[in-house]
DNA sequence: GTTATGATTTACT
DNA sequence: GTAAATCATAACG
């Protein structure tokens, strides 16, 4: 992409007070990876906020905290990654000051660099749209596991770019999906998604 | 020490 | 549409 800007965002861009805003920012910035020598890029077109603070769906609800929450805890910039289903590695982006443990899950991503190396992790011989769409899907497809967990997001193995300006007219806005157990905070409008593109993963 | 379960995906019927 | 896969972590005893 032409218009696509591939400067590294800087850890003082996480650290904004609202994650709402952060997971509405995310979309259209790529997510990069090193590794194994294999530099893949995906544009981010799904996320979810979750905010420690006052989100029963969030793993640090009522100020929890676990070994495996921890990282939420700290300052915005540091990977999340944790095990669900005994399956699938979900990948999170801590955001806000330390003390505040407020995340985003990126839910979605549109390939930009280094299909193979995707296909070959996700083992399918073409691109579908499941290659990276869905949590699950798309940290397999970027070779994201529980070692990166608590890794910072401005290294050289995992670090997110610019990437695309998305306009206000192109952002959706709905309920986060899997989190019924949440009670009421499930209802709250926490997806943000690319209108209009192939590989959001629920619509 | 034991048990229950999930911010999901995939392969079936 | 329904169900199985599969394990780190949390909650409990």
């Amino acid at each position: 992409m032409s218009n696509a800007n591939t400067t590294k965002l800087d850890i003082s861009w996480y650290l904004s007070d609202s994650v709402e805003e952060m997971a509405r920012e995310l979309l259209g910035k790529y997510l990069c990876t090193n590794i194994d020598g294999n530099i893949v890029k995906g544009m981010i077109v799904e996320t979810e906020a979750y905010c420690g603070r006052d989100d029963k769906a969030c793993h640090t609800n009522n100020n929890r905290r676990t070994k495996r929450n921890e990282i939420m805890y700290a300052s915005g910039g540091h990977a999340y990654v944790y095990l669900c289903y005994g399956i699938h590695h979900l990948f999170n982006v801590v955001t806000n000051r330390e003390g505040y443990a407020d995340a985003v899950l990126i839910r979605a991503l549109e390939p930009v660099l280094g299909m193979e190396p995707m296909m070959l992790r996700r083992n399918m011989i073409k691109p579908e749209k499941r290659l990276t769409s869905g949590p699950g899907a798309l940290s397999q497809a970027m070779g994201i596991s529980l070692k990166h967990y608590g890794q910072k997001l401005i290294g050289d193995e995992i670090w997110i770019e610019k990437g695309q300006k998305i306009h206000e007219k192109q952002v959706g806005v709905t309920t986060r999906v899997g989190v019924q157990y949440a009670g009421e905070d499930a209802l709250k409008l926490w997806r943000f998604y690319v209108k209009d593109n192939g590989w959001v993963s629920k619509i």
